[in-house]
DNA sequence: CGAACCGATGCTTGTGGCAAGCAAGTATCG
DNA sequence: CGATACTTGCTTGCCACAAGCATCGGTTCG
C-alpha cells in the first residue's frame, strides 16, 4: 500500500535524475569555459578547481579525489601546465612525486569560471524561495553522500569549502 | 545581506550538482545493464527506454527527443536492431523513413533494466522520509524544467511516464 | 658502515575504444 | 528540382589499461 507510493516516488526521482544527467551534459557543452590558456578540455577545469581550492596535490591524490585514472589526470595536468594555469614542484620529501599547485593565472581562470558557474545557478534558481534552496541543497548533499558511500573507492569526504 | 545567504545557497547547490555529475558517471559505469543482446552500450538503453515507453518513433523524432545528433541515433538504433531489441518497419506513409519499435525481447530487457534502476534508487533512498522524497522529486523536476527551458532546442516536455 | 640489490610507489606514454558531432552521400518525396 | 529521412566516413573528446622509467626505502652482504 505505502509501498506503492514509495515506489512511485523512487520512480519519479530516478526519472528526474536520468533527465538531469542528459540535460547537464548539454549544459556543460553549452557553457563557455574561460579559455585563457586555449585548447584545454573540459575535465581539465574540474582538476583546476580541485587544485585551486584544496591546495597542492600529488597527481595520485588528485586521481583518487576525482575518481579518474592516473593516466588521465597525468595528461590533463600536463595540459594545464603547458597552458600556464598550474605549476609543478617536486615534492621535497619524495622526489618521485610532484606537487601540483595553481599559478596566479590559474587562480584567475578558476575565479572566472566559478563566477560563471555561480551566475548560471543564480539564473536557474531565480524563482526559488530560500527554503526551497536550502532543502534542495541539503537533500542533494545527502544523496551524494549516500552515493559516495555506495560507490567503491570514493574517498572525497571533503567537499566542504 | 540576504544576498550573501542566497549566494551561499547557490554555491552549495552548484557544488552538489557538480559532485553529483561526477558521481553519477561512475554510477552508470558501475551499473550492470541487462545484457540480453550483449555488447550494447549504455546510450543504446536510453533510446530503448524511449522507444519502449513512447511507442514507435522515426529516427529523426528520436533524435530530437533525446537531443542527440541523428547520426548518433542512427548508429545506436542499428546496434539495438542487430541485438534484436528493436525492429524497423518502413513507414507506409513515407518510404524514406523507418518506424522503430520494441520487440518482445526488447520489452523484456527494458523491464529488467527498469527494475534494476528502481531497485537502485530504493537502496539509495532507503533512509529518506516520504516527505523528503516528495519534496526532492518536486524540486528536481522544477530544476529540470528550468534547465530544459534555458537550453536551446530542448523539446522534450513529455517526461511524464 | 657503506655499496648493491630488490620490491613498491609515483608518474608518463603508447595504444585502443566508445560516443558524439559534422559533412557528404543516397534514396525518396512532393 | 529542392527538401527530407536517413546512412556513412571522418574527426575529436575523453577515458582506461598496460608497459616502462625513475625514485624510494629497506635488507643484505662484504
Amino acid at each position: 500500500m505505502d509501498d506503492d507510493a514509495e515506489l512511485a516516488e523512487h520512480a519519479a526521482i530516478g526519472r528526474q535524475v536520468g533527465r538531469f544527467i542528459r540535460l547537464s551534459e548539454r549544459l556543460f557543452a553549452t557553457l563557455k569555459w574561460s579559455d585563457a590558456g586555449r585548447g584545454l578540455e573540459r575535465p581539465a577545469y574540474v582538476l583546476l578547481s580541485r587544485i585551486a581550492v584544496d591546495g597542492p596535490f600529488r597527481l595520485s591524490a588528485l586521481a583518487t579525489e576525482v575518481a579518474l585514472d592516473l593516466s588521465t589526470v597525468s595528461r590533463q595536468v600536463a595540459a594545464l601546465e603547458s597552458a600556464g594555469l598550474v605549476r609543478r614542484a617536486t615534492d621535497p620529501t619524495d622526489r618521485r612525486a610532484s606537487l601540483v599547485e595553481v599559478t596566479d593565472l590559474g587562480r584567475d581562470v578558476f575565479a572566472e569560471n566559478k563566477a560563471r558557474w555561480l551566475a548560471m545557478w543564480q539564473e536557474l534558481l531565480a524563482g526559488w524561495t530560500p527554503e526551497e534552496r536550502q532543502i534542495f541543497a541539503a537533500l542533494f548533499t545527502q544523496l551524494n553522500q549516500t552515493l559516495a558511500e555506495k560507490l567503491p573507492g570514493t574517498s572525497s569526504e571533503r567537499d566542504a569549502r
